[in-house]
DNA sequence: GTCTATAGTATGATAGAC
DNA sequence: GTCTATCATACTATAGAC
């Protein structure tokens, strides 16, 4: 219980450590553009050191990617056992992804750049399945929305998903923390465009 | 002027067929991951023959991307020089986008997954120039949306233009050609989404 | 926890025969 | 235009000393 020996005493481990710098790299160049020499250049140590605190560069990627995914689909569960309306849980699974862009956006980026060719490898088969989870959420959610009435009824659905998933993610490319716009800001102006358009005057 | 013995009688030279290989490859798995291997075993031949035709495998991507920019540029160059709205350039500057998608697949994703990486090379350094002109060109037609009052003036623009840019080429992701949906059909529902948005009632 | 040293493999590219 | 053969390099990963 006491702080005497445990091996994390202040934050991060060094195991932690090395994983962000790899996290970063990864996100900056893609998986398959890093080698493991890179991350232990950037660590400061030598390649074989690396290895020490890893299996191998794939148990590197599976860590970060997994961990992320683990914790972003406790949000969208508890979204989505929540009484907002279809339209109310739709905003807040997107205002949760932005916050996820902000909070982990090097993971999102891998996810974004190199989650389909890791998805060729049995040890990724997770990410499809989280994929077709993903999909299964947001296509019910605009569904509901339809029937409910509070969204428009003359769109193609899945045409719509695919515009909302993308649009929300690919934001990953260009925000950065720390300027001006906040990952609720841009989640504000995403919505009203999404939801009103960017027509002065429509409909 | 006959068609004696000209290198291309039929249609595709063995050239122009290898790079249309090497570029669906390269728009499937990306330009790192794909070995020059890789691209002789599609064709039949072996890696040290592909050396006959092309310089590198740098070689085949820059010419991929260059030739598809050139084009792509003649037609923005042309909306930009018409006699349309600023509102009615910004839709035919999104269809063409669309229709670029829908022709030249491979190009676009190659871009979408590659440029970044690329772009490190000062060969590549022409991605990042027709980068910021299409910035300006795109950003220019929604200011001048807004000045001409056809666009609401309550948005950010730069992160409207993010929006619309990001939203346009990611469906490169999706689209397949062939199916229900031609490239049309595709522009006319972003336009929609992105106009006058998915909300039932607004404004 | 890091280093030295290195094995084993994959990769981009070249030279010359056919 | 393709093949045979191969070079030089870069990569992931391992074994054992410190």
């Amino acid at each position: 219980m006491s702080a005497a020996s445990t091996p994390e005493p202040a934050g991060l481990s060094r195991r932690d450590e090395l994983l962000a710098i790899a996290g970063g790299l990864f996100a900056e160049r893609g998986f398959k553009n890093t080698t493991v020499r890179d991350i232990a250049d950037a660590a400061g140590i030598l390649s074989g050191s690396l290895y020490h605190h890893f299996d191998s560069k794939e148990s590197m990627v599976d860590e970060l990617l997994d961990t992320f995914q683990t914790e972003l689909w406790k949000q969208y569960d508890a979204i989505e056992a929540s009484d907002l309306t279809a339209r109310g849980k739709l905003e807040a699974v997107v205002r949760a992804s932005f916050e996820a862009i902000g909070e982990h956006r090097n993971e999102v980026a891998i996810f974004q750049s190199d989650a389909l060719y890791l998805a060729t490898f049995e040890r990724f088969g997770y990410l499809i399945e989280r994929n077709r989870k993903f999909r299964t959420l947001w296509t019910g959610l605009l569904e509901a929305g339809v029937a409910s009435g509070e969204l428009r009824a003359d769109l193609d659905i899945a045409l719509v998903y695919r515009f909302l998933r993308d649009t929300v993610w690919v934001a990953v490319r260009w925000y950065r923390p720390g300027g001006t716009l906040t990952p609720a800001d841009v989640a504000d102006q995403y919505l009203t465009i999404l939801l009103q358009g960017i027509e002065k005057e429509s409909r």
